[in-house]
DNA sequence: TTATTATTCGAATTGTTAGTCGAAATTTAA
DNA sequence: TTAAATTTCGACTAACAATTCGAATAATAA
């Protein structure tokens, strides 16, 4: 007889307390500023037991990203497969992640920020990246087309919404899950032309 | 007789070596992934001369920050202080800034992207780094006050910007410099409604 | 109960790197 | 020319942190 079912599951809490120190301390100290041993302290576990549940430091890294965008996009799926406008889908879209990033305050702006700061490739999560910001370029370039964004390089778009809504999202104190109101919103203070609403 | 000028010309010269070098080597591996073996390679000095001429590796980073920001302030200054309409002083700014990046590829990314990697305090190219995002602001505000920007609020604006001009300046290959008139379809990109337009 | 397997962990090991030392080479100036 | 000052640098040290070891403890199953 090998593991059982329950025991499976209880390795994977210990994992996934692991993760939860880990991110504590990564954030609190950076990448490299975070050591084995503050993570084993702020996850209440031996540091050689670490090394029981993962193969190294870098992989303690690796899973946490890996899944928190596997988390994103599973939460995204259903979202995006609904046809809709692509300016309604992609309201959506925002708004669940902006629910994500609530469930799980700080993961996000980790998954979202830290990339920068990483070299190698071959990392999983990346996959996850990808995809998510090509379904936003596509919705973007869709809803250009027909007309239900205004007529601007998606690109360019892409990049301005990225820094509003991270802005949105992560700064402030902001307790409440964000609406679509609050997404048009956004999109309505960037494209709005005060000629027309004065 | 103490130290004449052109030794001390030539001390400056050699800092300067040693700072390309240290740049280098970040940008490549990272602040921590940097070690001073290399950088002392990289900039063609032992690395006990290292030390001869910077007090740690810290400092080595400091004074690449100081030295950037401070070239960056007092390229502006005189854009700043010449009187005229928020828009336009706007525009000069970020050309002044877009020719700076210029003329020294790499350090600019570095400038605007370090920071959010460290924590110091005291850090005194810090203060450079606020006076221009406050005079920016200042612009932002007094332009959108003017009817000169669409009424957006200008902290929105600002990020948004933010984020359209890093592309434009660090991304892609362009070398030709960046004209006002690729500022001002930046901002035309931004706030222009297809309505209007087609 | 008892043998086996899974889990835990502090101590030891190993590798890395910032920073120091002391001597040598070079430059300066008298 | 030569003594003092400046500059250079490879080898050394000390600290720190990732990873491993090996033994102990706890859970499981027969």
């Amino acid at each position: 007889m090998s593991i059982s079912e329950r025991q499976l599951e209880e390795r994977k809490m210990r994992q996934a307390r692991i993760l939860d120190g880990a991110l504590t301390v990564f954030k609190e100290k950076g990448l490299d500023g975070a050591t084995m041993d503050e993570i084993a302290n702020s996850s209440g576990f031996g540091k050689a037991t670490l090394y029981y549940y993962f193969k190294s430091k870098e992989e303690v890294l690796s899973a946490i990203l890996e899944d928190g965008w596997q988390n994103i996009w599973e939460s995204l799926e259903p979202v995006i497969a609904v046809q809709d406008s692509p300016r309604k889908t992609f309201v959506n879209v925002l708004i669940k992640i902006a629910e994500n990033a609530q469930d799980r305050p700080g993961l996000f702006e980790f998954l979202f920020n830290v990339p920068k700061a990483i070299k190698l490739d071959k990392q999983p999560w990346k996959d996850y990246q990808h995809r998510l910001y090509a379904v936003i370029q596509g919705l973007l370039e869709d809803g250009v087309k027909k007309g239900e964004f205004p007529q601007v390089d998606p690109q360019l778009m892409f990049k301005a919404l990225g820094g509003l809504f991270m802005g949105l999202v992560f700064m402030g104190d902001r307790k409440e899950p964000v609406t679509d109101k609050d997404v048009e919103n956004l999109l309505n203070e960037l494209i709005t032309d005060p000629k027309i609403n004065n």
